[in-house]
RNA sequence: GUGGGUGUAGCUCAGUUGGUUAGAGCACCAGGUUGUGGCCCUGGGGGUCGUGGGUUCGAGUCCCAUCUCCCACCCCA
């Protein structure tokens, strides 16, 4: 092979095409119904977006980013996430200057470098909302309950929906010297990476799957027990709201998501089956962001979920994707003399929303025949010689055989009532 | 970035201790006599054996390098 894809791409192909579609209108659909709105925002930013959006210890800053120099000298990286691009627009376009809250909604592919495995790619396609401007915690369960319902409409089971509070910045340095108390008589059975991160962010030691951390971790100080009273507060009623909607979640103290914007609410839904990467969607609060991105103090609340997961989530449990392709119409010709008529009723076909096609192989009767087949087709409108002097057509059912012939002039109709009737 | 596995027609795979023109099934195309699909029969097209080196009289088979894909670690979606 001459050229192939770059590694961790994938290629959508026609018959793959249908379950996204399912995928995208669904979302779309779903996030209108909670009053969210589609903002896009450009594939690449300025590298310092995300060096100051996600966070520099995040190891999506540190290893995981495309970033390159274009022509003009400038640094850019092909977007890694979602919220810093839309809390950049936000911030740009004053959109809080419209009336708050503002729900966004957004679509599309993100870029990390990492090796691929199952459920890992390096463009990879998100969907994901962002709330801004409110504290209400009744917005913390919404935007959950938008993304629970996004996977319901899917028809995905057997979810865990982990949920934590991480603090804000009232709490969190309390919480952090207290944990790193417990920590430092320890750290040398730390394992070496979390060594480094006792000091830079001892908070996603946590989030460690070495045996020997998750041990120490145990008896570690949770951040739930030194959440300031707003904090906790904020998180009890969070918790109602779920509860009120009949969400099930399960608490997690040890979920400490990977972005370093993320304060109070943080949430990550898991599935089993679809490899080591269990985790199809999460997101939390960053009610700092946009300052820290030269906006106003405005809060926010976002998720970000992982399309491919959500595909692999749904093969791996048997559900059904629809297929694409196909046609209603397959325009056959027969003996000599009927290309143009063939053609001129192709036209027609389509232009009363029929979809029609024809060979353009220049296959015998038998041959279009096995093509209409194998296309497939509903139908075989069959123009022959002897018929079409006599100003009549053949229709022809590919499920049932049957075949009825009719005036050429009113084919088109015929097909429309046929495929109405669910031929 | 680390580790393990893998790579032969569009797809799924055979290919003996290195030995002539690399095979099968499926798919595709064409036929099986007048203008009709699915089944069956016959025939046909299609492969730089991932790529580049090396060993050898001779390499799909052995050696080295490299790339891809798969899986796991790391991290996350």
């Amino acid at each position: 092979m001459l050229t192939s894809r770059p590694r961790g791409t994938e290629d959508i192909l026609p018959e793959e095409v249908g379950r996204w579609y399912l995928l995208e209108n669904t979302a779309r659909e779903v996030s209108r119904l909670y009053g969210y709105r589609e903002i896009r925002t450009p594939i690449f930013e300025h590298t310092e977006l995300f060096n100051r959006g996600v966070g520099d210890t995040s190891d999506i800053v540190e290893k995981e980013m495309y970033t390159f120099i274009d022509r003009g000298g400038r640094s850019l990286t092909l977007r890694p996430e979602g919220t810093a691009p839309v809390v950049r627009a936000f911030v740009e376009h004053s959109l809080e200057a419209r009336g708050l809250p503002v729900k966004l909604f957004y679509l599309g592919p993100m870029f990390r470098y990492g090796r691929p495995q199952a459920g890992r790619l390096r463009q990879f396609h998100q969907f994901g909302v962002e709330a801004f401007g409110s504290r209400d915690p009744a917005l913390d369960a919404e935007v959950i309950a938008l993304a629970m319902d996004f996977y319901a409409r899917l028809g995905l089971k057997d979810l865990e929906l982990h949920l934590n509070s991480v603090g804000c910045p009232d709490c969190r340095p309390a919480h952090r010297e207290k944990l790193k108390a417990y920590l430092r008589p320890r750290l040398d059975d730390l394992c070496p990476t979390c060594q480094g991160r006792f000091e830079r962010n001892p908070l996603r030691i946590f989030d460690c799957k070495s045996p020997a951390c998750r041990e120490i971790v145990r008896g570690a100080p949770t951040v739930a027990a030194s959440l300031c009273p707003d904090c906790a507060g904020h998180f009890d009623r969070v918790q109602e709201y779920l509860k009120a909607l009949g969400i099930d979640f399960i608490l997690d103290e040890h979920l400490v998501r990977g972005l370093d914007y993320y304060t109070r609410t943080a949430f990550e839904v898991m599935v089993k089956g679809i490899g080591a990467q269990s985790s199809i969607g999460g997101g939390g609060r960053y009610d700092g962001l946009v300052a820290a991105l030269g906006g106003k103090q405005v809060p926010g609340i976002g998720f970000g979920l992982g399309l491919e997961r959500v595909l692999l989530a749904l093969e791996t449990q048997g559900r059904e994707l629809p297929p694409e392709g196909g046609v209603d119409v397959l325009v056959v010709t027969a003996g000599t003399g009927v290309d143009l008529a063939a053609f001129r009723l192709l036209a027609g076909l389509r232009a009363a929303g029929i979809r029609a096609d024809k060979d353009y192989l220049e296959r015998s009767l038998k041959g279009q025949m096995k093509y209409a087949n194998r296309y497939p087709a509903r139908m075989a409108v069959i123009l022959g010689e002897e018929e079409l002097a006599r100003g009549r057509v053949s229709v022809r059912r590919l499920d049932t055989g049957s075949q009825e012939e009719v005036p050429l002039a009113g084919v088109v109709d015929y097909c429309r009532k046929m495929k109405e009737s669910g031929c």
